[in-house]
DNA sequence: CTGAAAGCGCTAACAT
DNA sequence: ATGTTAGCGCTTTCAG
């Protein structure tokens, strides 16, 4: 395919020494050689080995990112900002997705330091108590934590507010009215966010004297979300209002309503968390938690060059998030209570997120 | 971080060949070593150095894939597939993102060369006519191209047939009474596919006796879609039924047409391209042509696989699609025109897709 | 079945 | 300013 620098030093009639000079404008080359030089790279059409480079210097100047999906388009907005400040800084990125396997997550780790990544930018479903995070610690595995929310001192991720935020959320739901206020999530045991934005969720309507909030846990990743609310809408006090703990939840959620009957925001108020931007296009309008996702992207790479050229500072950074009002919210209605319509089988099909 | 094989061979008392064939399991080894180094291998948490193999081996068991964008959920589903058809033969993929910049090709594939990538799957916007794409050919590179439309020969491409697609898609505004029909598409010149589909949809109305529709191209990046919209309902005689390229360009479209007060599709029936997921959960439901996506990118590694072995047949692949009807259709009614509502200043921000 | 040794493409220390 | 050379971690002949 392309030639080796070995090639091009004979063609330009000088030592590999000076092409590898040239190419990587260390030292000095003589005007005269560095015209023959790149002329012969370009006659050859060389493009240098960068195998062969990192194996010389020890660095492949590349990150590995792993999330749990890029059909998540919070985490495709993130990769852009990733691959954006990667670039600038002259690095590759290696993506491996775990489809929320929290099995795959060692497997996709060793298998990008395999290839030798500089650096590692990570989503895992639980960061505090993380055997995989714990081993990436003590072999000093220079790693930036995204979305994650941790407490572990010395532990460094990218995150908003959670629990805030969540509170946050209560407060708009209290504020409207909302009494009856529940809270759907995927597995909070898988997602260390989710259980972050419950806590907050649950303090917030605390503080307004709501005590007996219940959360619904669903299976998120094929999200069958029509029947877990068929049965909480099917009580004799259904919610008013609906946390949904990311907005591609809250979306599907919506689109089971539809099927149920139930309107948003007449019969029930929606609030989602992320801010993706399909959220702003759909009707109604996604109210939502607004993550800067592209921000967080090129702040986790910027921490990760930090602490690889030594200037770490290694702890939790936060990003100011936005609830961002939309047209999912309204004031509690005094209407008559929702009817519920029998879910037309609506072949449920694997729609993973 | 992790030794070397050096290290291990000597933990365990034996050559670093042997450690290498046990690693590889190539050759044989006697049991009684076969665990000592086994051994020695959990014992220091030794992990190859895949650089080091690679640059001995000459391929790197990677695949360089490189799409417009991560944001537009279609790619991102493909991208499920490849990851997955590259994880079971065992490659890695290096992603790279062009935002749908054409200079940016180039450097991308040339990146990705340099890093050794043993195959390409790429998404060019011209495939007929590609300069990238002569290189690669006189260079002998292994690439398969994804959604791209050719016929040039030997150009290996995994694709829906567009034009027979497009074709269904006039046939059935026809059907529906539609005869004021126009598309809606990001720039001609910078997708084959957009070219492709706009010769099927022209082909199929004019088969209907329908000479004169209209197409509009537009910003697809930025997707400032309202004021073009604008201008065209402004028409005394404005189009009941909107063909979009794809997707996510229909979803914006339908938004932006909420603003102007014209209703989807009441006043205008609209079909998209692509069957990206999320078209099913929005209200209404978007009438679209399916592909199937993660099938493609599947196929597209099982091709750069063939090609990789020498059982290469380099050709374009076919893959069915399905026109999936939602609820953005409708036949053409004979209510008063639409009347116009000034579009809020909605400070369309930009909104990369 | 095993070990010694060459060498993949490149960089960097050293000598000139 | 330039060339010579060692060696990064690994696989793979080739002898034994």
């Amino acid at each position: 395919m392309t030639p080796t620098i070995k090639t091009v030093a004979e063609h330009a009639g000088v030592s590999i020494a000076t092409v590898s000079r040239y190419i990587n404008g260390f030292g000095s080359v003589r005007p005269a050689n560095v015209e023959r030089v790149r002329k012969a790279i370009e006659e050859l059409n060389f493009r240098p080995n960068v195998i062969g480079r990192s194996l010389r210097t020890a660095q492949t100047r590349s990150f590995g990112v792993m999330i749990p999906s890029l059909a998540n388009p919070v985490f495709a907005e993130a990769m852009a900002g990733i691959q954006e400040g990667a670039k600038e800084a002259g690095y590759t990125t290696v993506i491996t997705n775990t489809d929320y396997s929290i099995e795959e997550e060692p497997v996709a780790v060793h298998a990008m330091l395999s290839n030798q990544v500089d650096g590692l930018i990570l989503t895992v479903t639980q960061a505090d108590d993380n055997l995989l995070l714990d081993q990436l610690d003590s072999e000093q595995v220079p790693y930036v934590l995204l979305y994650n929310q941790t407490d572990k001192p010395g532990r460094c991720a990218v995150s908003v507010d959670n629990v805030a935020a969540a509170r946050e959320v209560a407060e708009r739901f209290l504020l409207l009215g909302h009494e009856r206020v529940c809270m759907v999530t995927g597995r909070i045991a898988a997602s260390d966010r989710a259980e972050a934005r419950r806590r907050g969720f649950l303090d917030g309507l605390r503080s307004g004297g709501i005590d007996h909030a219940s959360v619904v846990e669903v299976d998120f990743v094929n999200m069958d979300v029509t029947e877990v609310l068929h049965s909480l809408f099917a009580s004799p006090a259904p919610p008013t209002a609906l946390f949904c703990s990311n907005d591609a939840l809250a979306i599907a959620v919506i689109a089971a309503l539809r099927t149920l009957g139930i309107r948003v925001p007449r019969d029930v108020s929606i609030i989602g968390f992320d801010g993706i931007s399909i959220g702003e296009l759909i009707e109604p309008c996604l109210t939502t938690v607004e993550q800067p996702s592209r921000e967080m992207g090129r702040t986790a790479v910027q921490h990760l060059l930090d602490i690889l050229s030594g200037e770490a500072t290694r702890n939790m950074v936060f990003l100011p998030h936005r609830l961002r009002t939309g047209a999912t919210t309204g004031p509690v209605s005094d209407t008559a209570p929702v009817v519920l319509q029998n879910p037309k089988h609506h072949s449920q099909k694997e729609n993973k997120t």
